[in-house]
DNA sequence: ATGGGGGCCTGCCGGC
DNA sequence: TGCCGGCAGGCCCCCA
C-alpha cells in the first residue's frame, strides 16, 4: 500500500490535525515494531508541539519543538487512523482500540491518531532535527522523484552500466526514493519499457520517457489521494486507502489498456516480487 | 561493487 | 467448515 503518493497523502491528511499542536499523552502498547523503539519515546514525545510534517521518500518527518524530529514509516500494512479533532473534521468519539494499534497520540484540541500494523514492517525513530538527513535510514536515499535534482542526465549516470532489469533499479532507493513495486509497474508501461530490459541498455530518448512516466505516474497518484483525502473520510478516520486504477498492476491476464495494441498483461517474478507488463509494446 | 535471495510478520484468498 | 499454500504495496542483511 505504502508507496510515495500514498505516504505524501497521508503527510497531508495529517499535517492540518497536527501541525502547530501538542501532543499531549502518547500510549505505546509494544516495545517494537520492525526495530526497538527509541528509548523513553513516550516521555519524549509528550508536551512536544509538532512544528510541520516533511515527507522524504516513504517516511513521514514530524519536526518538534525541542529540537528532535519523529520519523514513521508505514512498512507494508502501517495505516494512521485519525478520530476526534478540532474543527469538527472528526465528530464521533475514539473507537474502540484495535488488535495492532501500537501507538496511539493524543493531541492538544482532542484529535487521536492511531499508528496500526499488524505485519509490523513499519518503524519509528526519534532524532535530531539537525542530524536528520544523516540517519540511517535516510543517508543512503537517492533523490526525491517530483524534486529538481531527478533528470535525465541523473538517471542516464545512475543506470549507466547497471546489467540489473530495469525494474529491479527503479525499486533500489539509493537510485530514486520512494518508488514501490505498483508505481514501478505503472511508470514503466507508461513509458513503454520492460521491466526485463537490463538498466543499463535503455537509450537516451527512452530514458527521458521514463523520467517523465515516473513523475507523471506519481503526480497522478497524489492528486487522487488528495481529491479522496479531500473529498471522502472514512467513519473511523482512516488515512492513506484510497482507490486507485492501475493500468498495469494486478491486472494479470486483462487486455493490455494501450490504444491499438492487441497484448494481454503478464505477470513474471522478478527478484522475488510480481512484475505486471505488456510484451507487446514495452520493449 | 553488484545482484540475488532470505527473512521479518500477519492477514487474506483460493483450492482441496 | 477447515486446513494449507501462496501471496502481499518494504527494506535490511548476508552471501557469492
Amino acid at each position: 500500500m505504502p508507496e510515495l503518493p500514498e505516504v505524501e497523502t497521508v503527510r497531508r491528511g495529517l499535517e492540518p490535525i497536527l501541525a502547530g499542536r501538542r501532543i499531549l499523552r502518547v500510549q505505546v502498547n509494544r516495545p517494537d515494531l520492525r526495530w526497538p523503539f527509541p528509548p523513553r519515546l513516550a516521555e519524549r514525545l509528550a508536551g512536544r508541539r509538532v512544528k510541520g510534517l516533511r515527507r522524504r521518500s516513504k517516511y513521514i518527518l514530524a519536526d518538534l519543538d525541542g529540537g528532535e524530529t519523529l520519523l514513521v514509516h508505514l512498512g507494508m500494512s502501517g495505516r494512521i487512523l485519525v478520530s476526534g479533532g478540532p474543527l469538527g473534521q472528526f465528530v464521533h468519539d475514539h473507537p474502540a482500540p484495535e488488535r495492532h494499534d501500537h501507538v496511539v497520540f493524543d493531541i492538544e484540541g482532542g484529535a487521536r491518531v492511531t499508528f496500526n500494523d499488524p505485519r509490523r514492517f513499519g518503524a519509528m525513530d526519534l532524532l535530531a532535527t539537525a542530524a536528520a538527513e544523516a540517519h540511517p535510514l535516510l543517508a543512503r536515499l537517492g533523490p526525491e522523484p517530483l524534486g529538481n535534482s531527478f533528470h535525465e542526465a541523473y538517471l542516464t549516470a545512475a543506470l549507466k552500466g547497471r546489467g540489473t532489469p530495469v525494474k529491479a533499479a527503479l525499486l533500489d532507493q539509493s537510485i530514486v526514493a520512494g518508488l514501490g513495486n505498483i508505481y514501478v509497474c505503472e511508470a514503466l508501461y507508461r513509458a513503454r519499457i520492460s521491466p526485463r530490459r537490463r538498466a543499463g541498455a535503455i537509450s537516451a530518448a527512452r530514458l527521458a520517457a521514463l523520467v517523465v512516466a515516473i513523475r507523471n505516474v506519481l503526480a497522478d497518484a497524489i492528486a487522487a489521494g488528495g481529491s479522496s483525502l479531500r473529498d471522502y473520510r472514512r467513519a473511523d478516520g482512516e488515512l492513506g486507502y484510497f482507490q486507485h486504477s492501475f493500468d498495469v498492476y494486478g491486472r494479470e491476464g486483462a487486455p493490455c489498456r494501450t490504444a491499438g495494441c492487441d497484448g494481454t498483461v503478464r505477470r513474471v517474478v522478478q527478484a522475488g516480487r510480481s512484475s505486471f507488463y505488456c510484451a507487446s509494446c514495452q520493449r
